[in-house]
DNA sequence: CGAGGCTCAGTAAGCGCTTTCTACGAACCG
DNA sequence: CGGTTCGTAGAAAGCGCTTACTGAGCCTCG
């Protein structure tokens, strides 16, 4: 039924190398024997036959792209960076949604892998789980002996590999948020990290620490809770805060979508934002700027970090095996973070029945 | 370097059939050989050539998904359903932002095409242009002959084409909601259509006028204003409506994201919802329960119309070429629509400078 | 005018797998 | 004990493409 390169070259009166060569341009053919065969191309609707092709040429024309959440818009910035350098270097951009699951990740690196796609960037943070990166690890080598490029985009890759990284200075915007939150005369501060065990949180933790010891104040006397990465988990942490009449004048969400949450339900409890409580987000999404009192947060250049992994992974830009381009991260400082007001305490009664 | 199917044989002491047939389990193999074929597969860290296997099958293992936007929730709930549907049939995912173009569609349908993709399902509502749905038909022909399924999700099939289609009550839905405006005393309802001369707009649309109609009232007493589907357009149209002291005492937004927007621009112009305006959505996405007040909204049933779709790709589900699976609309009334109130009028004045 | 160079196109050898066909023992039967 | 059947595995023919390698014309030039 499909028409193969011998049909085309069958009707087109030639040999099917020379079909071949009009395809790909990469030989020289002779005007007329061109138009002939282009001719017979559209007549007979030929469509490539991938697999063929990549079989024959030892590679494939997809670039795998590996996401956390496909709803998440931190991951649609990335994804549609990393899409638009693929599509510069003719490459279709498979995004793979693996919820977060180390599992899901490495089934899916190893389905790419499968499909011998061109590269495979791996993007957000991971677990911190010696097993997971082992196992990780072993995949990049398998990858990258196969002609696979590998590149990481929000999180080292793992030690000793041949994959590149880029990463965006968590530690640093996280050091420098918290340096503004005390800069403005806030000490109790709750922290909501991101989920647990994840490299993203741990950055973000470990700099916020700094910052705090740095200005001589115990982190341990600020509030550290386990949170997650989701408006949702935002909701829920703001009115827990509110709930328990935390003592604190300023909160530092995991991330904008948890600080619009937190600021969603302050508003629900009649907590003023940031006349009562002062509310930091990260990563300066589009939403950011959406929420009302716009977000004091952290920008994180995601769109040109992922046109760098793009620029890698395409081969476009050379970097030596395991180099890592660090992205600087930069404040955005709005409305969300004023002095200290009042705080949280005394606020439960405010609580609206639900 | 990477080892093939030839390479675990002459390590097992057998013939690459053989490999293959431990491989894919179709046939008798005796089990003291299996085993010794397995123990090779794991020492040479064997890794199937999906192309090789693609070609001399004459088929593959993905499944091609078709999104507008990877960072709108509407898609994400979409492609993850169907993802979920792909992995119980051993297919891998390729989810492809087409960024709402049209070119861009055929472009990714074409590059599937290529791949021979086991199926392709085409998510969200698309232009409403005969040339292009001419152009899809072609393809979706195209792709039919060669054995890969094609499915719409949230759009109809172009007519006369074998593709099946899992349609949402947009009409239905649209009615429904704007009798329920109407019963609670609005007159002058202002309406924020998607994007133009898209499907899924027109739909909706429809019904409304439909209801409008029915109850004896002009449809172009209404206003009817040309919006997005994002919360941007949202934001955009709630700050024009105030400004220009539009006479409404209702709104009703494209879709939940917009009414976010919508609600969080009448907020900062000190527009009370539903007290003044009522603001109703569509598609019942996480966000409508969310927001502050909750969204009066139609839920449409995502999930399951994915997994509809998604059954119907992976061939779990039969269905008669060119089937259409109708699924229902249901409202959702929560807070943001009440008894109508003051309107908008003369508000334009509490516009806050920026 | 013949040797050497160029341009263009055909021949054919794979790429790594699946699958049909065939072959070979062993078990079974009358 | 010869013939049949069954279970198992090898041989080999592709799948549709890319890409050396080869060769046929034709032009150029000493």
């Amino acid at each position: 039924m499909a028409a193969t390169l011998a049909d085309v070259a069958a009707r087109a009166g030639v040999s099917s190398a020379t079909v071949s060569r009009v395809l790909n341009g990469n030989y020289p053919v002779a005007e007329a024997t061109r138009r002939r065969v282009t001719e017979a191309l559209r007549e007979l609707n030929y469509v490539v036959n991938g697999p063929a092709r990549a079989l024959a040429a030892a590679t494939s024309e997809v670039l795998g792209v590996l996401v956390n959440d496909v709803s998440d818009p931190f991951f649609g910035v990335l994804a549609s960076g990393i899409q638009r350098e693929a599509a510069e270097a003719d490459l279709l951009t498979m995004i793979c949604h693996t919820a977060g699951s180390a599992d899901d990740e490495l089934r899916y690196m190893e389905l790419l892998l499968r499909q011998r796609a061109r590269a495979i960037v791996v993007t957000g943070g991971g677990p911190e789980d010696d097993g997971h990166r082992r196992r990780t690890a072993d995949l990049v080598r398998q990858s990258v002996s196969r002609g696979t490029r590998v590149v990481f985009c929000g999180r080292e890759a793992p030690p000793d590999s041949e994959a590149a990284s880029v990463v965006f200075d968590n530690d640093g915007g996280a050091a420098a948020l918290t340096r503004l939150l005390l800069a403005a005369g806030h000490r109790r501060i709750a922290y909501l990290t991101g989920p647990p065990h994840h490299t993203t949180s741990s950055a973000r933790v470990a700099g916020a620490r700094q910052a705090l010891t740095e200005a001589g104040i115990d982190p341990d006397s600020c509030l550290w809770i386990r949170s997650g990465f989701s408006r949702a988990a935002g909701l829920e942490a703001g009115r827990e805060l509110v709930r328990a009449g935390v003592d604190c004048t300023a909160v530092v969400a995991g991330n904008d979508l948890t600080a619009s949450g937190v600021i969603a339900s302050f508003r629900a409890c009649g907590v003023r934002v940031p006349e009562d409580v002062s509310v930091a987000g990260f990563d300066d999404l589009p939403v950011a700027v959406d929420v009302v009192p716009e977000l004091t947060t952290v920008r994180l250049p995601l769109r040109s970090g992922a046109v760098t992994a793009g620029r890698i992974a395409t081969g476009a830009r050379r970097t030596a095996p395991g180099a890592v381009v660090r992205m600087p991260a930069e404040l955005r400082s709005r409305d969300s973070v004023a002095a200290p007001g009042g705080g949280l305490t005394g606020m439960a009664g405010r609580l609206r029945a639900h």
